[in-house]
DNA sequence: GATGAATGAGTATTCATTCAT
DNA sequence: CATGAATGAATACTCATTCAT
């Protein structure tokens, strides 16, 4: 056998790091950040105590690793950057693929939850995500730090460039905070109790474009 | 000097117990549960670890006195088992005073939030506070401990009453997770986010009962 | 009501000291001394934690006091010391003396062993109620402390004397052996294992008058 | 360097397992289990308190561990299980071997007396190790943990069988609680006053074995 | 005398992190 | 690279003893 290449060590190197993140992931979510032992992960990873702290230097960067790459999953699935301004037509796509994408990261959310009730690393938490647009310095290659800040922008901005269309009385500031309860409210409640049926899911996601599109 | 009566025993321990779980609070809320050291809550409390021992069994009977202690306030304060029907004026009332109420108890709110990301925690509390109404025995004299499945309930009940004065299109399920959705959001971010000006707050609760009465 | 005289107050109190002493052998002889709290000794003896020290410098005193109030009424149960030289019907009176005390001290008998097994104890135990007769002060008025000491003489000098109305090849020595070798093991079994049926606690008693009277 | 084989992992881990077993069985025997702190044994075995927990999940584990490898010891010293039937040739060889033993294992044999005087402990121990026969799961793969049960069955039926060497009014019961009381009193007295001279303790082995035989 | 609130040192246990191999 | 033994600081909880009233 011929000895591998770097890039192939790296390669190796990349796909177990992935993978204990996941498992971190999945123990962070559903455990909390202080109560997942990092030796109950590493034991669900199948590797040792001690590897762990050669690919990760710590249990904190671990969980700073994990939330980077789920943002930039995220931010790379919405891609907003293109023009930072929403169409009716992307705003309902936008909340399309807000719900679809929620059935498929319910661990992130959970952990998101986590993140924000625990006070001191809330405020990190926000600080960093949803802080000043580009004044953050990027954490990874193709996103900015403060993705959801720009998400929240183009939202309001939305919001207010609907009231051309809308009766005299309409308080687009009003409005957007009614739609980011809803969706709130929603996110947190799918992600805890699992007892969303799917019929009323897309029943949902239709009404709350039907209200706020 | 004559000894201190009984009385002013008592008067001592309830005095003490309720600033021990005063200053608990805000720990388990800020910090969550298993964040929260019995050191920092003594010593906040400006007593001495042993003595918490001598109010609280441990620091699980604490949680849960706490807890007790703010739903058997919360229930008084909306006292709905009077005769289990929401008027439409009772379900405004009803919105109007969770939303005062959620001014003065944000600790809670934000407890509420720990307890539920926990797992472990969350399917007790679930299982006690959001069980079956009447099979679960009282904890506080004029209090059932399933005070949130009786308004779970009635909400329920409400919402399908409505549908009477409603369009034949009219899914009062649908409407019922809308409103909770919203209702759920709005507690949520604005236990955590306090960045709420008083002026939307209340254009808010008056938007969501414009939508949902 | 007249007052109480002084006398009246030594004797409540020394009753009020007995009280708590026999309920502090209770809690010491079944759950061992390090495992009785002052606690729970106060409680069942119905008086507070602070009283107890009124009447007891320490628990340790407490300990000290139960040990000596029983060693003295043992020992004047027995009154060993009239001559110092047992006859034989005095040796099997003191035997049936000594099953009888059995059945009427338990407690102390499993105190006893609690303090026989916890090293720093016996030592301190040993010393001062096995040591030499005479040279150790009186604790309690009309008792050597080293009553022990001087059972144990009086029967080695009994089996010695035996020696004269036994075949040549007696020996006393070994005969006092297995005589203590089987009182020790009757009282320890007796003290813990309760089965011994009424019938053949006598029937053992006898038997062992006959084999080493 | 290269890393650990699992086999050197294996054997550290044996070795280190007994020597704090050892340490322990000292500490347990000679202070009693709840007054031997976790923090000395682990001082006196040279390792961490951590460490403790690395080899036993707990205290209690750590004491149920030695006790079930001195049984195991013990009863393979006897091997009692051949045939269950004791021959006089086997009953004076099961003694003589029993008291060997004791000397060997003072340390087990207080521990035991640490164990029988504290109330708690010794409900547990009597019901694993003094329970019926063969109802009782093994606990070391050639013994069966009620060990103490068989041998107590096999002398009952030992002395039961002798009545037929013997005159009628021979009680089989009685000799055999004279039997157990004597060499009880002999394992608790050899036990804790190291003062038992050599020649003796074989004196004492030979008279009970012609008394009982 | 009598009470129980209050203290503080001590105990079992956990876990992130280090390191020899 | 990989392992898991080893550490030490932290945590919930206990209890003899003190002390203000």
């Amino acid at each position: 056998m011929s000895p591998r290449t770097p890039k192939q060590f790296q390669e190796i190197r990349e796909e177990k790091k992935s993978l204990i993140m996941d498992v971190a992931l999945e123990h962070f979510a559903s455990e909390g950040y202080h109560n997942s032992t990092i030796s109950h992960i590493a034991k669900h990873a199948g590797i040792s105590k001690g590897l762990m702290y050669n690919y990760f230097e710590s249990k904190e960067e671990l969980l700073t690793e994990i939330i980077n790459r789920s943002i930039a999953e995220i931010s790379q699935y919405f891609d907003p950057d293109k023009n930072g301004c929403l169409s009716e037509e992307e705003f309902e796509l936008f909340i399309r693929k807000l719900f679809h994408l929620l059935r498929e990261k319910l661990s992130f959310c959970r952990l998101f939850y986590q993140l924000i009730v625990q006070k001191d690393v809330r405020d990190q938490f926000l600080k960093t995500y949803l802080g000043p647009v580009n004044t953050i310095p990027e954490l990874y290659s193709n996103t900015s730090s403060s993705f959801l800040a720009l998400v929240s922008k183009m939202i309001t901005e939305y919001f207010i460039r609907k009231k051309e269309r809308k009766p005299a009385d309409y308080d687009p500031i009003l409005e957007q905070y009614m739609f980011i309860y809803t969706i709130e409210g929603f996110i947190m409640l799918t992600s805890y109790l699992d007892e969303v049926d799917g019929n009323y899911y897309d029943k949902t996601v239709n009404r709350i474009i039907e209200l706020y599109k």
